[in-house]
DNA sequence: AATGCGGGGGT
DNA sequence: ACCCCAGCATT
């Protein structure tokens, strides 16, 4: 039998996946994928990378970008202080390395947004180098083959899986091993119904020798997720409605957003948050917006508003607001109740 | 070493 | 309603 990494690199050749869109040898590309690609599946990732390559081109394009314009793209995506770091690497790009990703991992790993998985990962997919990744396709991966009793979340274990993906990653053929990794993952070794009928690793599999590997990786211990009841303040005026910018931290950092109150607000409140004189109060119907580690209760609040100064920069016309770069549960409200998309 | 950070899919 | 998945930065 064939090592590893040979099976894996001639099963990728023949079955692996050649057409998504950010598969050419260009280190821009593969840099916005796979920031795109942290915590998020492939089907979800595609639509946000076509605007965002359509948008900017290049990576002195999306230097050159305004941050409002990034988030406003990246609205939807989840975990903003990519799309933060993102811009702050694309800048640095352009003004320390003359526009040309570096091609060390270890050099990579300095720019915002990139840990070692990413640097791995772009240095093994743009340029060749030799370079381990362990995402979570990988990292299933090598939990089944060698029948590691562990969920591989722990500090102690991911430490062994990156010596053991560093072990198994050749120095020839290093793009298309890591392609086959992760598509290995996606594609045979998913974590329901692997089909190790298809797997060119399923030979000295220890997980399937041994009959475990529905099992494997075990379950990680679940943190305990909060409840929270939130009210979102829909202030309308005419055809405008109230946005304001997120802080700069937690939440939503960075987006813009209906009010948020922790509490359903009275009439006093709305007149405080509003400024205008309050025509009508109506709440909607509370709806869930569960995060890794929130579970949130949101009920639209809308208040009809007269009187107002809609000049002021936060009054924004509806049919403006999802380009403005939105959370979901924003545009959740406003393609549920204000009826525009 | 622990915590915070979004959103989506399946059942 | 419940289950699950998936990297990095900050502290």
């Amino acid at each position: 039998m064939e090592n590893f990494s040979n099976r894996l690199i001639s099963w990728q050749r023949h079955y692996g996946r050649h057409d998504l869109p950010w598969q050419q040898p260009d280190a821009y590309r593969v840099w916005l994928s796979e920031i795109m690609l942290q915590q998020t599946q492939v089907v979800t990732v595609i639509p946000y990378f076509q605007k965002f390559i359509a948008c900017f081109p290049t990576v002195q394009d999306l230097a050159g970008a305004a941050e409002a314009d990034v988030m406003a793209l990246w609205a939807g995506l989840g975990y903003y202080a990519r799309a933060r770091h993102l811009l702050a690497a694309a800048r640095q790009v352009v003004t320390i390395y003359a526009g040309v990703f570096p091609k060390d991992p270890d050099v990579l790993v300095q720019l915002p947004g990139i840990g070692r998985s990413t640097a791995g990962a772009i240095a093994a997919l743009a340029y060749g180098v030799r370079a381990p990744i362990l995402d979570g396709n990988v990292r299933r991966v090598l939990i089944r083959h060698q029948a590691l009793r562990m969920s591989g979340r722990e500090l102690a274990e991911q430490k062994q899986l990156w010596a053991l993906a560093d072990a198994l990653t050749p120095s020839k053929d290093v793009a298309i091993y890591t392609q086959a990794m992760m598509d290995l993952g996606a594609l045979v070794c998913q974590r329901k119904q692997p089909d190790c009928s298809i797997c060119p690793i399923a030979g000295d599999c220890q997980s399937r020798q041994r009959g475990i590997t529905d099992l494997l990786p075990l379950p990680a211990n679940k943190p305990v997720v909060q409840r929270k009841n939130l009210w979102l303040v829909v202030l309308m005026a005419g055809d405008r409605v109230w946005l304001e910018r997120r802080p700069s931290r937690g939440i939503w950092a960075g987006l813009w957003c209906f009010p948020v109150c922790d509490a359903l607000p009275d009439a006093t409140q709305i007149t405080q948050l509003a400024g205008g004189v309050v025509v009508d109060i109506s709440t909607g119907s509370a709806f869930r917006h569960a995060l890794t580690h929130r579970d949130l209760h949101i009920t639209p609040v809308m208040v009809k508003l007269s009187g107002v100064s809609v000049q002021t920069s936060g009054w924004i016309r509806l049919s403006a607001v999802i380009a403005q770069g939105v959370p979901v549960p924003v545009k959740r409200i406003v393609e549920e109740y204000l009826h525009v998309d």
